[in-house]
DNA sequence: ATCGGGACCTGCTTGC
DNA sequence: TGCAAGCAGGTCCCGA
């Protein structure tokens, strides 16, 4: 699921069930993520939430004595259910609450994580990381500036989060086929005009993803599962081989480190 | 500085 | 029908 849009709209969902809630305790079922589930979290009790933020893909839960960071990864999620409610196969961890419910975390490949940063540290994957794009921090002139003396290729340089974070595999595909570059383009050899158009669109994706997934999971406890909700004004991703909406030419699907990339031949340059 | 590859995992789809 | 290969929305770390 998580692209930034997912990571926001769980935020969203989560919030209206956390307000004046305190984590009673913790339940860890399977505690080896990513990264083995920080003892300061297994060990909470008694702590009431303070807020809950977003920084990049990680949700931060302020606490009284720190924060809580959570990824989620490839294929995590997180759910508001009743404590009572039967664990599946990949629910590795409950949040108890103190009004009887429970936020559950549920991961299959496990490459989600559960860090904690101490009251007044600067966690170092934090620390680091580039603009959030959906404030005005993104612009034309601030991904120019960052492309300056670089040649490498615009998608890896759009997925990367010391430059921009959150613009995961598919929104830079679409992204870039809507700003009509192609993703092997170097980044040394685009005008100022299409970066600020570049920085247009990956607002504009983003924000319709947003609301899309916003709509999709308005019912929070409910079963997740991944509807079609963007899917209908997805343009490249996923597409290799039919027809450009555009144009009509046969969408291309290259290999970018690791990674597949889909791109209009004729409509990105 | 940049790129590619490997690493971490499970589950689903595809093709023989 | 079975089984193996390949692929998946992330991202860190290593070596070249």
């Amino acid at each position: 699921m998580p692209e930034l849009p997912e990571v926001e709209t769980t935020r969203q969902g989560l919030l209206p069930h956390l307000r004046g809630q305190c984590i009673s305790r913790v339940d860890v079922r399977n505690p080896s993520l990513r990264w083995p589930v920080s003892s300061e979290v297994i060990a909470l009790h008694d702590a009431p939430i303070l807020n809950l933020s977003r920084r990049g893909k990680y949700l931060l839960f302020d606490l009284p004595d720190g924060q809580m960071l959570v990824h989620l990864g490839m294929s995590g999620s997180l759910r508001v259910l009743p404590q009572t409610a039967a664990a599946g196969k990949h629910d590795h961890i409950d949040w108890l609450l103190t009004n009887g419910r429970c936020i559950r975390f549920n991961d299959p490949r496990r490459f989600g994580s559960v860090l904690w940063n101490s009251q007044g540290a600067s966690h170092p994957l934090l620390a680091r990381m580039g603009v959030e794009p959906l404030t005005d921090a993104l612009s034309g002139g601030y991904l120019a500036q960052q492309a300056k003396g670089k040649k490498r290729a615009v998608k890896s340089f759009l997925m990367d989060n010391h430059v921009v974070v959150g613009v995961g595999n598919i929104y830079a595909q679409e992204s870039l086929f809507l700003a009509g570059i192609h993703p092997l383009r170097a980044v040394n050899r685009i005008a100022i005009a299409r970066w600020q158009a570049l920085a247009e669109v990956i607002k504009l994706v983003l924000n319709n993803a947003l609301t899309a997934g916003g709509t999709t999971l308005r019912d929070f406890s409910h079963a997740d599962g991944k509807p079609g909700y963007f899917q209908q004004q997805l343009n490249v991703y996923g597409r290799g081989g039919e027809a450009c909406r555009r144009c009509g030419t046969a969408i291309k699907l290259i290999r970018q480190g690791q990674r597949s990339t889909c791109y209009c031949p004729r409509c990105q340059h």
